[in-house]
DNA sequence: ACCTTTCGTCAGTTTATCTGACGATATATA
DNA sequence: TATATATCGTCAGATAAACTGACGAAAGGT
């Protein structure tokens, strides 16, 4: 049968990123289940990003990871549910909670880093030091420009 | 109150690799949606991306996904619904059915692959030719190793 | 002719987002 | 100070985009 994609080699930019991004993102969430925690999923990543080290409020991280309150809620609750997270009552604000990483979920954030470090590293085996520090040097300047802009 | 998050500066490959892939993302259905296709979204390349010229099956489409045939129809049955996709039976099979583009889904592929054009375009003029070309090199080298790892 | 595989669909679930409404609390203003 | 307004987190419900399991109809192999 002659069905052949029309787009199968003919890869924008866009779909370069979404390939690779996803290579990556398997290949950490894939480690970190073997490493004892199956249960972070990439949405999770929304928190451990944009977490402080003394804790966030909700609304601070939603407000952050770019997202609603409501879908940030939901991401914490399942990171609270698997001892993650706790939350106490702010002092300094009766309506608000705190949102602080356990020692499990200091260690999943650590592991997250280390293993994204790997991760690269083993990029830069397969298409070489100077590659891919030019990959990581030129996608460096295209979000400090993104930022720019706003 | 001092609630920095860890982080921030801190950005891995593959956090580079996400902003990135959505800020292309953005804009490429951002500019598919001014010009009269707002209800294309980012899942519905799966179907634009691995269809052939002639027509696939759902079946071959999913598998070129990497998805089920289940979720492949559902993001069928909303192009056809819109008016994207039209599907004939299989004269060679009478369980199957050939999913096609019609002439409006056509138009869509060809505005999707000239606005990711563009998009790459405006990247190179962000960051520079050069860097924009040692990046998508980069990337192609990257999803070379992946392609033949599996 | 029968067994097995494949094609697409039906039914139901999960994950990850969204909108709208709201009570409780905090802050600003008249 | 009393009141109006804004903010914090939650409740309820919707949608998108994936999944699994089961199945009838059709095809293919023995």
């Amino acid at each position: 049968m002659d069905d052949r994609p029309v787009t199968e080699q003919n890869r924008t930019l866009g779909a370069l990123l979404r390939l690779t991004y996803e290579a990556m993102q398997r290949e950490v969430y894939g480690a970190l289940a073997a490493r004892g925690f199956p249960e972070i999923r990439p949405a999770h990543s929304a928190v451990f990003r944009h977490i402080g080290p003394g804790g966030s409020r909700l609304t601070t991280l939603a407000e952050r990871a770019g997202m609603t309150k409501q879908s940030m809620a939901y991401l914490v609750e399942g990171l609270q549910a698997a001892g993650h997270l706790r939350s106490v009552p702010d002092p300094s604000d009766g309506r608000a909670r705190i949102v602080r990483l356990t020692a499990r979920g200091e260690a999943v954030l650590a592991a997250l880093l280390a293993l994204s470090g790997e991760a690269e590293a083993r990029v830069a085996e397969r298409i070489g030091e100077r590659r891919a520090g030019r990959l990581r040097r030129a996608l460096e300047h295209w979000v400090a420009e993104l930022d720019e802009a706003g």
